[in-house]
DNA sequence: GTCTATAAATGGATAGAC
DNA sequence: GTCTATCCATTTATAGAC
């Protein structure tokens, strides 16, 4: 049924016109796909190969077992899709604004298919892959945190806010945002898009958000 | 390795002296422990009849196949543990006591064994058992919020608090409670007891809630 | 470095006896 | 209704050639 054309393939591309580390770029890739779809269980390395032009003696070459293979994808895509979280830029004229734009890219990324992904693979797998599960949680969430609380703290501290424990409070937002959206799309009961939601979520917890921090002085 | 001695078993316990129905009670009671233990592609019939010392002829004989089996084990089980959540009294003086009685039950509920198992099972299954997923979250988490719900809107009736949107505060309220907690035990960072942490959540929780919605005419 | 071929084990599912 | 025994597909992993 899995017919593979490897022959042909062969002998179009000679050894000398490879690059170097020719088949390790596919095989990632194709790992990639087959574990974040399947997650680790259903994903086989039969699959891997197949969807990366490989034998499976080639990828037991470079990554050793499944193991290996599973936590080097997971690893290099939870860096990977966490990314944006550390760019971001505040200019904005007033503190909802701000919160606004944040929290809509921030919980457009939270839905986005990759995110979603690495977090069903890390609620599963994560008692089993200790490390992948710190690695991943560093990354997400402890950044988001991390980023909103410092916005927080500033303008806390010129007054825009009344804020007692900015971390707190940005764990607050952070969660209130998400509300049913993010529960019900890992749990596959909704389906994108989710702009609509996105922008509704964002506004209601912005709104909330102000109402319990808002400077009372200005 | 995994020896079982059925002979034995059989010649002590004659045909007339087992109850209606012998191995069912055993097969799923194993099926729970294994299924929740390992997952569903983890999780193997092997396991499932060397637990419940049976063969896996019965289990086919009476759950079809290793669908059948867990969708039985997980329908059963998801009501088995939200049971508790339709179980809410409320009479109690302040608002805000209510508010922390309710919540240190749910949270705690939430951060138990069962309800965390069941959570990673319908992340990790959800899109393949859409009906199991749905029911999930029909039995947990909307009737977690219904049950808020009505008792904000009978609050904010009586003035004591000023909520326009009842579903969305409970909302906010019980996303508020679970931070980082949740988020932590599902992905296994985290271990029991969390007792302390829950007290902590829950009274931060009630604090912002009341800043936000607490009635300013009183 | 990469392949083909194959070993070794596991796991879902069934036939047929009792 | 339950068991033993077995089938067959899949899957992890390796040996050895090129």
């Amino acid at each position: 049924m899995k017919s593979r054309a490897s022959k042909a393939v062969k002998s179009k591309l000679p050894p000398t016109r490879r690059r170097r580390e020719p088949r390790i770029r596919a095989i990632l890739e194709a790992a990639e796909q087959v574990f974040l779809e399947n997650g680790y269980e259903a994903g086989s390395l039969d699959a891997v190969a197949a969807r990366a032009n490989a034998s499976k003696a080639t990828i037991y070459a470079h990554f050793g077992n499944k193991v290996g293979l599973f936590k080097a994808i997971v690893a290099s895509k939870i860096v990977q899709v966490a990314t944006p979280l550390r760019e971001a830029d505040e200019k904005h004229v007033s503190v909802p604004d701000a919160l606004t734009v944040f929290g809509q890219s921030f919980l457009s990324l939270l839905l986005s298919p990759g995110p979603l992904k690495i977090y069903r693979l890390m609620v599963a797998q994560g008692e089993q892959f200790p490390e992948l599960a710190q690695m991943w949680f560093e990354n997400g969430p402890k950044v988001a945190i991390a980023t909103l609380a410092a916005f927080l703290k500033e303008h806390s501290a010129s007054g825009d806010l009344d804020i007692d424990n900015p971390e707190q409070a940005a764990e607050f937002f952070l969660m209130m945002m998400r509300g049913r959206l993010h529960i019900r799309a890992v749990a596959g009961l909704s389906k994108p898009p989710y702009d609509k939601d996105v922008k509704a979520c964002v506004a209601a917890a912005v709104k909330m958000f102000m109402r319990a921090y808002g400077s009372k002085i200005k």
